[in-house]
DNA sequence: ACTATATAATTGTATATACAAACATCACTA
DNA sequence: TAGTGATGTTTGTATATACAATTATATAGT
């Protein structure tokens, strides 16, 4: 495999594709979201329905195009998100003409707290395997291209 | 949201997870994949479809296990993207014992130059986008990341 | 040589996310 | 005020990926 232009960057490890950026920004995103996945398991929550819940409790009665904007996913997405923490009792949805607002339940500010923490594990979870200025680094850097594409 | 010993890092635009390394890979994966799938569309091939075949065309005969490291994509999910791929005849697998071997078929040779063009056309979107080298810098940070975790 | 363990691949099933279409409502203009 | 287009949300359906279990084969220790 040749990449064209991207010979003055160092090939890393065994990987062929280690220079391509679909190929490594996938491979980061499972491997966080697998990070991820094991900070919020003692909440019993997917990271991306952590994120929803953790948005809708700090901003009670947003919107699912808010929530969308917020974390990024589409607004299908969000529906099928709030679904899932509707059944799960920790949050509750009302409709008044073409707007839908999002509550958080007394069950998820009771849980406010805990997630919060699953947080902050994650968060030192991945700084002590990266350092903390090497992975805040990076993450602005991801950051700022997220908003280019 | 508070997000402890990251208050150094400058918040990027509306977004409150801007600085939160699940939330920013997720995000910057989904991007680079809409752009990654737009590149493959002249060939009709999801970007993991591609690269597996082109891995494949590269060390014809590999080993599905030899696959899933060099795209690290779990073991079951290569064998669904080979099934795939055989299903449109551009691989064929041959079983010796445990060992599978997999061969791309005369119609995916044919096809090698379009997939070397899709992925120039891929590069090039991306860094006209990004910067040439702030792209690749960005990919080598991501890539020791990656190796990391 | 026989058994236990390790390896390679596959299958069944589940989760996450998206796109496109449908639906409902709102806002504006002629 | 009727019609048209824009906006917010949901639904139907498809794709990508993974985990756990299974199957088949190979290897090593005794």
């Amino acid at each position: 495999m040749y990449f064209p232009y991207l010979c003055f960057i160092v090939q890393i490890k065994d990987c062929k594709y280690s220079r391509c950026l679909y190929f490594t920004s996938a491979a980061l995103a499972r491997k966080v979201e697998k990070l991820a996945t094991e900070s919020w398991k003692k909440v019993n929550l997917s990271p991306s329905l952590a994120y929803l819940l953790m948005t809708v409790l700090d901003e009670p009665g947003i919107q699912p195009s808010n929530l969308s904007a917020q974390i990024q996913l589409q607004p299908s997405t969000v529906t099928r998100l709030i679904e899932k923490l509707e059944e799960k009792k920790l949050l509750v949805r009302t409709t008044e003409g073409k707007i839908t607002n999002v509550y958080p339940t007394p069950k998820a500010k009771e849980l406010h707290p805990k997630l919060k923490e699953c947080l902050v594990h994650f968060y030192e979870t991945y700084s002590s395997l990266l350092g903390k200025e090497e992975s805040g680094r990076l993450v602005a850097a991801m950051g700022k291209v997220v908003d280019k594409l």
